[in-house]
DNA sequence: ATGAAAGCGCTAACAT
DNA sequence: ATGTTAGCGCTTTCAT
């Protein structure tokens, strides 16, 4: 096969040194009009591109953005990963997605190759940790969290969703519409986001005079299964519910697949608000209603964090919040 | 910040050389049983990471793995996308995903990005090709070209979808239900795959008896929109189309949206048979008629071409083909 | 069993 | 305006 094609390559082929090469391509004012000309044709010709392991081994920032997210199927996921790898393309940044499944060991090997590469930052959903995980070490690396909020060593920034007043306002709307058996599917507790989604709907309830009834809330890590198996399970309870409302992205969809499987009518069997807002649920039963997040907005924010500031610890760390809304169609 | 931990860093440490520290990590046999021990801790306990950089300025292979696609959202490519991304994990291998947009600019760059980066293969679905476009210098990677083909200058592999029977049994079945009206909406001919399906659809029409009428086949740049106003002006048209076979993932979601739009009952108003299978297809009006793809059987056999030999050229460039099959639902 | 040297591609810091 | 040197982290080769 060919052989690469480096600075010398092409100092070689023009009779100079190789550090006249460099500076040619690095626009260097001290070189020759002429000469800058020939090396700028050479390397267009042979197809020269500056091996980014030379420079990463000088220390000089790799452009390598990490993202760590639990999958890439699940349709927000998909179009944060899709806004970000275009703003990450735009910027001449490279994306290296790892998909963690939540599972804190492909987590942490994922970051050990990001470490490897010497990747600049990393945006991360951080896994449901258990307390037995062993430390990241995430020194050398700009990190975001986003979505989930986890106690870190190292600083780290946060991305974080405002959305007690979107799920706040799902309460509202379903008791208005004279529901009072309203139940619940989220996150467990040990995850900051799983706590506040759930406090922020107890105290919607509570706010407005309705009371929660245990056998209708039901948490736990979040996942599609999660969702199935609580729908499932909450519609096979005597206390019927007459209204859902979903407290993430995953469990919206395998709760939704459910009450799709079960034949249900919403909102007149079940009253459904989910979480998220892909495309279909545009199109599904008429309209889901959604607690629907600013993904494109999202994706910005995070580059921006990462990005403002490419040397690690220069700029503390930030917590930013970006606010969720309630959309409503026909499913409730 | 912290400084690199490097196999200096830990040579100090422990007052050998850094070559001791090297083969103690390498597994190399000549260490002292005792060294090893400490070296290994140390290692952990610094959290070291081998230096891709160093490891590629060597030449040896990095891992990397590209994959170039239009996008991310739509849920083919995501589904790809994800089943890629756990394979490579499984096989610790980085996968750097740029997104093309089917713009040839950016795929030059993203490919050039990938050369700098080293990658050991590229896993593309290449821009349809416009005949001014420079050529791409593949020679330092393995190359698999996914569902669609273009002749590059360098050799390279083809994984390609069989879907010509299942658009046959597509517009048998639309025969068999008394349509005679069928239209059809495709990638334009400059692309393989779409001057494949289209005569697939032809050949069946003919095979029918039924006659092409030029205005029910609209083909072009694959595409949300290019399924959306397609689908806009087939319904249009004097010549009442009574049923819709989609040749493309974007353009079949395209195509969707606008029927949807249009309050459409399916097949009442129009048969719909799309093209690709996301999950929500099974969940919009009922059931919606598809022509689906084996996504994680092909997201295999991707990353079994490009991985059954690491070193470019060594293995002959092959083309694989892979059946895709007529899902029968409400919409058609 | 351990170490020293060289080289992979590149550029900052010195020559000339 | 151009050239030489050194060093980033690692392993292969050749000593010891």
């Amino acid at each position: 096969m060919a052989q690469r094609v480096t600075i010398k390559t092409i100092a070689e082929d023009l009779g100079v040194s190789h550090m006249t090469v460099s500076r040619a391509l690095a626009n260097h004012p001290n070189v020759n009009a002429k000469t800058r000309q020939q090396v700028l044709k050479r390397a267009s010709d042979l197809g020269y591109v500056k091996s980014a392991a030379a420079t990463a081994m000088r220390g000089d920032a790799t452009g390598i953005v990490g993202l760590l997210l639990p999958n890439i199927v699940n349709e927000f996921y998909a179009r944060f990963a899709n806004a970000l790898a275009i703003a990450c393309d735009d910027r001449a940044l490279s994306l290296i997605i790892h998909l963690t499944d939540d599972d804190a060991a492909r987590e942490h090997q994922a970051v050990r190759r990001l470490r490897g590469v010497q990747a600049d930052s990393v945006i991360m959903v951080p896994s449901p940790k258990a307390d037995q995980d062993e430390e990241l070490h995430l020194d050398d690396l700009k990190v975001v969290q986003f979505i989930r909020r986890r106690q870190e060593a190292s600083p780290t920034s946060g991305l974080l969703v405002e959305d007690k007043k979107a799920i706040a306002s799902a309460v509202d709307q379903l008791f208005a519409k004279g529901h009072t058996k309203i139940a619940y599917i989220g996150a467990s507790k040990s995850l900051t986001s799983g706590a506040t989604r759930l406090s922020a709907f107890e105290e919607a309830m509570a706010r407005n005079g309705l009371a929660c009834n245990p056998e209708l809330i039901r948490t736990g890590t979040p996942s599609f299964d999660l969702g199935c198996q609580s729908a499932r399970s909450i519609l096979e309870t005597r206390t019927q519910a007459s209204a859902l409302v979903c407290g993430g992205f995953e469990i919206s969809n395998g709760a939704l697949d459910t009450c799709l499987r079960q034949g249900l009518k919403m909102p007149d069997d079940i009253a459904f608000i989910g979480y998220g807002d892909p495309a279909s649920y545009m199109w599904i039963n008429g309209g889901i209603s959604t607690i629907s997040l600013p993904v494109e907005l999202l994706a910005e924010h995070a580059l921006d964090i990462v990005s403002s500031n490419r040397q690690p610890y220069d700029g503390k760390p930030e917590d930013r919040f970006v606010a969720a809304s309630l959309v409503l169609r026909s499913s409730a």
